[in-house]
DNA sequence: GATGAATGAGAATTCATTCAT
DNA sequence: GATGAATGAATTCTCATTCAT
């Protein structure tokens, strides 16, 4: 019966789950999703199929979002540390911007509920940043530091500066140079 | 004095906890935690009042544990390098070891269950840990990196390097050299 | 607007509820009493929010019954013998009807359960007949007998009555003029 | 195997279950009933076959108890209404006195708990008062008040005179007095 | 298409009772 | 005889999901 109405609602509905799965983690109940999106009980499934399939959109949702934002105004013709920097400054600066999507990230990716296959469609979200990391990696990162390898420690020191930053916000600026300087003198030797 | 409340089964249901949190998270049912453990229903509650209570001891139990493995050996009198290079190998061999505690410690980590006290008392376990990050700041990090930042910035690489191995155990040692490598890169220039 | 919740189903757990009380005490499962109700287990919890909701309601319900029954075609202008004399009746006809209702408002009487507000709401709805008996007492009473005394001596009176009354029901007419002629006695003079 | 050794501990238990049955009803648990008796839990059983009987023999206990009270001195000699007197002062006095048994007698009175047998046993403890009160109907009550129904309105009366003593002791003698008086001019005429 | 009542399978606890120590 | 750990049935309550309105 094709995607039900209301785009509005659906959007609704992930920026309750958001907030509900940052806080409570993935056992936030639906009906309280629901109720928070200013929707009743039933109408949430008319919109998901299942809390799994919302979960996972839920999961999509925010990868592809922060995806986005990595790339946003990229500077393709910029040396490769000023491109690493520019991910990086908007990684730390979507991340300031949104922590509840950040904290349902971290909810959503240790669940057992997020599908292989999800993960899968969720990274390959990032195919372009990746590739990014691989170019610079040509320039000689540590020997044999994949690209896989260096986009997950790339993304660890991301997180770990957000929340770094969380808990000192006044400190921001600082911890976003010093995270990157971390990042890169590991990379270029 | 009757029966004394038995070590052994509190150690069988944290090790069953430690595995049905890893795989289910903290949504893991009591009861399946107490039969896989051996023991009925109830008597699960005669060694850990609630199932937070539970929950917390086993984040505890785990971060006490990998706290005691990383100081296994310590070279108190090697250089910065080698002492750092020491803890990190205890955490890889450690993490590479118990990939269950693992993952069951990245639950916890992000279960709104943990008590904040819980969290602090976990983390004083690792205050040897933490001096030993310090002093080789003493010889010069990167600016203004805080010993809190730097072990935030140590773990979340020994995390990664970890997730890592467990996608590809026979790059095992190629791993934790880079990852190592990478962190020592970072904090020394 | 989906279904409304449903003011006879509703009924019927307040009725199922009753008669298990009364049987039982407080101590009535609500899977019983929801099972009695021809409903799920689930539901009852759609009409109550929790087991002392349902008891305090219950126990209000029964309350109000009763204070509107005593007060059935009350003869305002006849003398206060015989408004005394028509709620006694009324009182004692109630009981004999509802022997449900009377058994399970004595477990909940002296239960834990019921809240002060409870009580004190309860007994608001006695206000009629605590006037009534006010008058009943300026004609002067036994001296000193507050309002609140006579009208505890009236009630403990009449459960004695009904008490007896359902040991031996042919009796029932004995019991209930001799009941007031007790209570009559005693207040008179 | 005989009585188990120690009637100490006995009363313990029996004071201890008083004392909670009092407050939380017959759903008190045994385990905190003879942890507050200073006992363990698998004591309380070497004492009493099953909470059943412990509830029981509670009942029992505290209507002998009652009983002796009501007796203590009476003036065999003296006047109908100065033996009712008598009991009836006997019985405010030891109400107030032990506010504790009064209200466990309360929830175990209603209780599904206490046995038919119990309760036979336990009014029989009552033969010499009822006979007396038997003697005063002899010189007429109101006309066909059964010894039996006076001796309910008797214990009513005196059940609602203690409650009222409760919210405000220090009208203590004022209601001892005004139940008597209400008593005595219903028995008598 | 929206609603929310109905459902019943779990979930965490509690507790009387047993029995090894 | 005292102890209290072990047990598992029973209890209250939650929640994803369905479906009549």
């Amino acid at each position: 019966m094709a995607r039900p109405l209301s785009e509005e609602k659906r959007q609704a509905i992930l920026a309750s789950a958001t907030e509900l799965v940052a806080t409570l983690g993935t056992g936030a109940a639906t009906a309280k999703i629901a109720r928070e999106a200013g929707l009743s009980e039933g109408t949430l499934f008319n919109y998901f199929a299942s809390k799994d399939e919302l979960l996972n959109q839920l999961y999509l949702e925010i990868k592809t979002d922060l995806g986005n934002a990595l790339l946003t105004s990229y500077p393709s013709q910029a040396s490769v540390r000023e491109r690493s920097r520019h991910v990086w400054n908007n990684f730390i600066d979507w991340g300031a911007k949104h922590p509840m999507k950040r904290k349902a990230m971290r909810q959503l990716s240790v669940s057992e509920r997020i599908t292989e296959q999800s993960r899968r469609q969720g990274n390959a979200a990032f195919g372009d940043i990746n590739r990014m990391i691989e170019e610079s990696l040509v320039d000689g990162g540590p020997k044999g530091c994949s690209m896989a390898f260096a986009g997950g420690i790339f993304e660890a020191l991301a997180e770990t500066t957000l929340e770094f930053i969380a808990r000192d916000p006044r400190q921001r600026e600082h911890y976003k140079e010093t995270g990157f300087a971390f990042f890169w003198s590991g990379m270029s030797k």
